[in-house]
DNA sequence: ATAACTACCGACCGGCCGGTCGGTAAAATA
DNA sequence: TATTTTACCGACCGGCCGGTCGGTAGTTAT
């Protein structure tokens, strides 16, 4: 597999070309954005870009594992330390968050270009999306078992926190009214607590507003 | 405007053009949607289709106008009828999330392709997203003024909602775990109340839950 | 009967697409 | 210094793209 084009090219050159493709596709989609588009953001042509890269789907084939490989580094690797499964999810809601806000990681999102790969490839990116899938309904499922979590459908609310956090890279902006820590707090606040304050009950588990404890 | 191409063609047939050409560009993009995928589909040539539309481009912002046009019809009109921001705003994302689970009528969903308009047809359509936008936050505006909105700033929320909603689109299947009505209801739930169940407070307001303990 | 119109189709066009190939200048290696 | 390797480029290819044009069979109007 894998098979190497040519000899062996500079790896960090091959990061800075993942970095830029990354971010016209995410912006145009894979299908609008030419090889050419990606050649000439690089300040090269696509000859020249054809030296580095095996195919204009391998090239979305390996960013789409990079940025599943950075959100395993980031978010999964790290959550499966928290044994407590109500700071687990906490943590994960807000590292993918900031991992989306942060921009140059909001490759993750372009996973959704899945069906441009081929079926070998689609297999492999699913399988992966699968898992961390399943490993953020399975902290819902323990959660239940605590007894901390609301009368919801495990799977449906699985998504639904998927699409509130990739939905993220769609309107967040930076330099705008809420910088990166600021937009994942609100995600989190929301995806945990909801919008509905409950009449009466006063649900004050001490809402820190803003920054100070958060891990990172 | 909207110059007629030559005479007036049937108006059902070009319904279900619309329909046929919206559920594919869904499917696969509008880019990866070539306008002979979409004739074929209809059992014409490219040449035939051309009898009824005047271009790619414009044959998306017809389609993006109906799903808007949707929107409003089913959403927003009769939602603006509910004095009550509590009762509006679950009414909003209840009929908003069937309007995405119904399938044919995902079409909103793709006025997010928003960038493949000419600039033109991109400023009416973000005219038209923008003013849903607004209601949808004037309405969580109101609840803070009730009172009834956690704390969180509501520009990310009404985000945040639709981005949940939209979601939708990509995980849910007819004929899967649950149907319409029981994913509206779970998105209505997770919306309003969150996933964590406050601890010790019980906030049971009677959740009519139809489907015993949970669907799946 | 004939004129007009609707609903298409086959053939074709220029242009851009992803991708290839034979170079070449500069840097690294020997 | 000679040789190999790296990092590109110009020119080119077949193919599909959106779009056009000149038909034509069938229906409707007169």
């Amino acid at each position: 597999m894998r098979a190497q084009k040519k000899s062996a090219p500079n790896n960090e050159r091959l990061a800075e070309i993942y970095r830029a493709a990354a971010q016209i596709i995410l912006r145009k989609g894979y299908d609008a954005t030419s090889v050419n588009d990606i050649a000439n953001a690089l300040g090269m042509t696509k000859a020249g870009l054809y030296h580095y890269i095996n195919g204009k789907k391998e090239l979305l084939f390996d960013i789409m594992n990079f940025g599943l490989w950075e959100l395993d580094e980031e978010v999964a690797a790290p959550a499966k330390a928290l044994s407590d499964p109500a700071a687990r999810l906490r943590f994960i809601v807000d590292a993918h968050a900031r991992l989306v806000t942060r921009g140059q990681g909001a490759i993750t999102i372009l996973v959704d270009e899945v069906t441009a790969l081929t079926p070998a490839q689609q297999r492999k990116i699913t399988q992966r999306k699968r898992a961390y899938f399943d490993f953020l309904r399975g902290t819902l499922d323990e959660l239940r078992a605590a007894g901390k979590l609301q009368d919801v459908d495990t799977t449906a609310a699985t998504f639904s926190l998927l699409g509130m956090i990739n939905w993220l890279s769609r309107w967040f902006r930076q330099g705008g009214a809420l910088n990166e820590e600021q937009a994942a707090e609100q995600i989190v606040r929301i995806a945990l607590h909801g919008l509905v304050r409950e009449q009466g009950v006063r649900s004050q588990k001490s809402v820190v507003r803003m920054a100070p404890p958060r891990p990172r």
